[in-house]
RNA sequence: GCCGCCUUAGCUCAGUUGGUUAGAGCGCUGGCUUGUGGAGCCAGAGGUCCUUGGUUCGAGACCAAGAGGCGGUACCA
């Protein structure tokens, strides 16, 4: 055995860390045309496009444990030669930070910016859930004014229709942080860092409400709630009134704006914070009504909270609907494919002043698997036309013809392998070309190409029952003289279904 | 992190009470067929039975630990 093993090449073995993986040309190209949809969306709105690297200085991406001079699990970080951590990104909005604190003075603001690109996290990887993905991102630094928030709102619902979804088929629900601040702060959770980690539990059990239902955040509102795995998750420990109050809130919207902002004007109280938050609600549903973005593709949904932290107010979720109603005749959530809201305080951290941003992102993957489920996908590119190879000799013929389609805009190749017509026949097929081209040195005299429908062979095979018959008969081909031949690959491509 | 299930060929899996050379289907490669993709027939390649340790005359099978995969849950900037 020891002698087999000394003898043994070392051979790797051909695998993939897990929540990595390779991606498919069909999904590539659904991907790029996602993104080319959203980045049309931004450019024309007046966004620059910008792109940053995918490792940045662990600090400035601002994730240290407090006790602790390595960079927080769930980031993929290395010490670079000088010592220096360095971590891959795990978003691009903290990239984004850096860049403006960066190039500060430089930038006319507000600074309005898209990027696209992979982001990375060392975390357990998930059905549907890997460890680099794909973000697109939009984003507005500088403006403080519910404005900003307003169009990036908007900007979010045209990305829905630019990704081709219909009106009704998407929503962008929105809520304020400012909201709930006010409800806890009259709940007893004060407004201040000493209250930052409580209110986080409660954004937290309320992001759950989907999943748990009422009773399950009930008990995460109040003391804590055992799954059925025995595993104990402590609650936010609210009173009762507290617990009454933010359920409450969380089923006081409709889905008409108008009538939700008079529901909330009543539930805020005296709450300036609350209140504040009702007026940048009212502030944006005026501009949104005067572009004519009505309450089917944005509502106001204050169980939106979005499970961040470092949201400042407003927050919003773009979700996906089914074509399936509910009993009462309502379109029924199928999920969120991306949100954005404010966060001030990200870029602040690097400069003493403050910079409000507000921004957009989506999971370029997780939107598109959601499209496919919804049959919302545009078909993808067709297979090549392959030229088969007869005659070595005529080589740069052949190359000459697939130039002849690829100037009429027809995807054409020469096969290039080694092999007899047999295996080319074999490759057309499993590259799944409509078309072969067939030319030997025969047809080459003769001025003449042959062109066979793979599709039409194949069903014309299946009344084929002798080797013999399906070599002789030669279904589904025809020769046609080379100088028209171009018109005729493209007649039995428009023949295909 | 916690809980559960799983791991034998590229894929899906079988493998008897623990017994000699570990199998099948599909897939792959080649041939029948150097001018034709299907079907068919023939041949072939491909294995650390996840790893390590233990029990045993003997382990793919039994035991232990570890690794990996899947699913749930928690976390998620």
């Amino acid at each position: 055995m020891a002698k087999n093993k000394k003898n043994k090449p070392f051979r790797p073995k051909a695998r993939r860390p897990r929540g990595f993986e390779d991606r498919s040309a069909e999904m590539l190209r659904a991907e790029a045309r996602l993104i080319e949809a959203a980045f049309s969306v931004y450019d024309i709105h007046g966004f620059e496009p910008l792109q940053t690297p995918a490792f940045e200085f662990a600090d400035a991406l601002g994730k240290f444990l407090p006790d602790d001079d390595r960079p927080n699990t769930g980031v993929f970080a290395l010490q670079d030669d000088d010592e220096q951590w360095m971590s891959l990104r795990y978003d691009l909005t903290a990239p984004l930070a850096r860049f403006v604190a960066e190039n500060y003075d430089a930038l006319a603001k507000p600074y309005r910016r898209y990027q696209a690109g992979s982001v990375f996290r060392n975390e357990k990887p998930g059905p549907g859930r890997f460890r680099e993905f794909t973000q697109c991102d939009a984003d507005s630094v500088g403006a403080a004014g519910a404005a900003a928030d307003a169009e990036m709102i908007m900007l979010a619902a045209e990305v829905m229709r630019a990704a081709g979804l219909k009106d009704g088929q998407y929503a962008i629900r929105v809520n304020n942080r400012k909201l709930l601040d006010g409800i806890l702060e009259s709940s007893g959770v004060p407004n201040t860092a000493e209250g930052a980690e409580q209110r986080l539990q409660v954004l937290r059990a309320i992001d759950k409400l989907d999943r748990l239902g009422a009773a399950g955040v009930e008990a995460l509102l109040g003391e804590g709630r055992e799954d059925d795995s025995g595993d104990y998750t402590d609650g936010a420990k609210l009173n009762a009134a507290g617990i009454k109050a933010v359920l409450g809130f969380t089923t006081a919207s409709t889905d008409n704006r108008a009538d939700t902002i008079r529901t909330l004007e009543g539930l805020m109280g005296t709450s300036e914070r609350g209140l504040d938050g009702v007026k940048e609600l009212v502030q944006i549903d005026t501009i949104l009504n005067a572009v004519g973005f009505g309450n089917d593709r944005v509502a106001y949904d204050t169980s939106i909270v979005r499970g961040l932290g470092y949201y400042t107010g407003p927050v919003f979720e773009a979700e996906l609907l089914t074509e399936i109603k509910d009993r009462k005749g309502r379109p029924v959530r199928i999920g969120s494919v991306g949100g954005g809201g404010r966060y001030d305080d990200l870029v602040s951290r690097f400069r003493g002043q403050a910079v409000p941003a507000t921004g957009f992102s989506f999971g370029v993957s997780r939107f598109l698997t959601a499209l496919e489920r919804m049959d919302a996908l545009e078909s993808s590119v067709k297979p090549p036309v392959v030229i088969c190879a007869f005659d070595k000799a005529l080589m740069g013929e052949y190359f000459k013809m697939a130039g002849e389609l690829h100037a009429e805009g027809i995807r054409a190749e020469v096969f290039v392998g080694a092999g007899n017509v047999t295996k080319q026949m074999k490759y057309a097929d499993r590259r799944n070309a409509q078309v072969a081209v067939l030319m030997g040195s025969d047809e080459m005299a003769a001025g003449e190409v042959t062109l066979k429908d793979l599709y039409e062979g194949a069903k014309a095979a299946a009344a084929i029952e002798s080797n013999e018959e399906w070599k002789s008969s030669r279904p589904a081909q025809e020769t046609v003289s080379r100088a028209n031949w171009v018109s005729a690959v493209r007649a039995m491509l428009a023949n295909a279904s």
